[in-house]
DNA sequence: TTGAAAGCGCTAACAG
DNA sequence: CTGTTAGCGCTTTCAA
């Protein structure tokens, strides 16, 4: 298993040569195609054993497959999108397939360049994570590139969607912190930095249920939003604004648990206590919330389900299949210590059991 | 900007026909290669902004280059990887050169899959952070292509290594432990998966630090260390584990922030208070730790002028350099809240002023 | 069942 | 300064 010093890499005709047949035929093997008989299989697969041969992807890219999924993300510090990984390298475990992976960044220009850049090197099938692109971007590259979108819920024709019910999310943070109380719930939203994107994005159906499920109850008056983003400055920052408003929220819906980390920091920093003198929720619960001093309330999507998914839907895509597809993971609430009954009420509403995340 | 959609894609001929010249001047252009006038090159630029032509990849690494660094990471799921990866980007932002990671495990076989997986797609230059494999399994493949080793200090002549110093760095966390009192410290240390490997990986170095720094302050009897993994879960048990011997620790030095988080979590769980209880330290200073409400104890290694540094150097070594180089950090001890004074001492030692992280 | 041969899109000699 | 041409290593018709 030498052939990758200084010299000459070993190519499909040193194969064939060495195991006297064609090079047609140690292609056939190396594909499982049809057309081989068992006695050259043998002798094809023991020489590139011997040799230590191994396919050249950039000459298998010129003819058809790379064998690659291109996933894109927009940024690796997201522990979340971690375990949505977790489940994508399961499913591509028992294949041929690889993934790669590209970082888009915050701002949609970044993110085309990524996706680009997967475009360029013909991955077989693209996984966008949480994209900034618009609709139509997606289509675009949806059309020459099997795809499957996990996050927004724009439905589409070309590509497949993985999703969470965000909505049945928000909705279950929101209600649990009305039933423990609470009316002055602020929440910590993400900036859409893509104009005349429709209401599709995951962190505008959760403001938007937020406003929704607030209104219903009647506080449309206490509403408040700090728009920043679903990162940890973000949420420090988002915090620190909601704190400094007058009447002080008595909790917080953070639409991201790494909203809430940061949110968390600056509750501290204000001297204040969690729960005792506000409530936190997030959303994602990633695996540090469970852990027990931060243990944050959360809002379950099971990312490890959400990527296995969207991998067996990428294989089936590149197999053939045209017509699309949604999936859609209904997410669960994990209350834990960081929520609790809102200072002088008592009783009223449903109660709660702190389950100890793991 | 079609050329996307279904049909053929744009390539250098149609880009040619369409600026009435060859496809070497096409392909000079795209290269800024010498030998084409100024009006050609107009003409060039024009025909491919018009038709939006892109270079296809896979054609060019038939010939050379991929303008691809292949990055090989543990786990997306470690936040100072992310840190590394920014600065690895920002090296690269004026380039051509788009970075691709893949993740390679927990154990040296699927990390050389990993490895193998980059090497088959051809990349110009392969940044191994963290990689578990020998130090020939990492000569081998860089012989072959342009490499950077980033955490282990095992020096190459054919590749470059980025690191921080650990033994100062975990010296530096040990002296600060002992400064402030304690004797009875335990350390949460990572097991060394490949056997036969010297003691040069990061964690090792950590580890054996730690067991000098004690016994040359006479407290060789009070060693105690918990082997698991530098992840939140290996914390969560190690400090279990820890935490159950008798005398207790009274502080804990974690091999990594990671870990440590998890940790904190045990500590919490088992009714102790840090640092009234139990002083803890990491290592790695990820923004995490900064966080006030974490308020971390750890030692800082640049992760961002790591990647940085890397990125240069892998970008040296394809142009030509074949010198090795090596690039170390020095680390720098952060204390915060975590860490305090050991209950029952006083004044003796070195001061300590609990900064505030971030 | 097997193999010869024609490219895929690009770059790098080499001529003009 | 410009264009012609020969491949890179692989897959895939198409004959044998």
């Amino acid at each position: 298993m030498d052939g990758a010093g200084r010299g000459r890499r070993v190519t499909i005709a040193d194969v064939a040569s060495r195991a006297q047949v064609s090079t047609t035929a140690v292609s056939k093997v190396l594909r499982n195609a049809y057309g081989v008989s068992a006695a050259m299989r043998e002798r094809v697969r023991a020489a590139i054993d011997e040799l230590g041969y191994r396919p050249r992807n950039a000459a298998r890219a010129m003819r058809g497959r790379t064998f690659t999924i291109g996933v894109l993300l927009p940024h690796i510090n997201n522990p979340f999108f971690a375990e949505i990984l977790d489940g994508l390298m399961a499913q591509l475990g028992g294949t041929d397939y690889q993934a790669i992976l590209v970082q888009g960044g915050r701002d949609p220009q970044g993110e085309s360049r990524a996706i680009d850049a997967l475009v360029d090197r013909q991955v077989d099938g693209i996984l966008m994570v949480a994209p900034l692109s618009s609709k139509s971007g997606l289509e675009e590259v949806a059309t020459g590139t099997p795809t499957v979108v996990l996050g927004p819920h724009e439905r589409s024709a070309v590509y497949d969607c993985v999703n969470n019910d965000d909505e049945a999310g928000a909705e279950l943070a929101v209600e649990h912190l009305i039933a423990l109380g609470h009316r002055r719930i602020a929440h910590i939203a993400q900036k859409d930095r893509n104009q005349g994107r429709p209401a599709t994005l995951l962190h505008t159906i959760r403001e938007q249920t937020y406003r929704r499920v607030m209104a219903e109850h009647g506080l449309a008056g206490e509403i408040s939003v700090a728009t920043t983003s679903y990162t940890e400055a973000g949420g420090y920052t988002g915090a620190r604004e909601l704190l400094a408003r007058v009447p002080r929220p008595t909790a917080i819906f953070a639409g991201a648990d790494l909203a809430a980390f940061g949110a968390l920091a600056a509750i501290h920093e204000a001297g204040l206590a969690v729960p005792a003198d506000i409530s936190l929720a997030g959303y994602d619960n990633t695996r540090a919330a469970g852990l027990a001093h931060i243990s944050l309330t959360s809002v379950d999507q099971d990312g490890a389900i959400m990527g296995r998914t969207a991998g067996r839907l990428l294989l089936e895509r590149i197999e053939g299949r045209t017509t699309a597809v949604q999936f859609c993971v209904t997410p669960a609430l994990v209350p834990r210590r960081s929520t609790a009954r809102a200072a002088g009420t008592r009783g009223r509403g449903s109660q709660v059991s702190p389950t100890q995340g793991e």
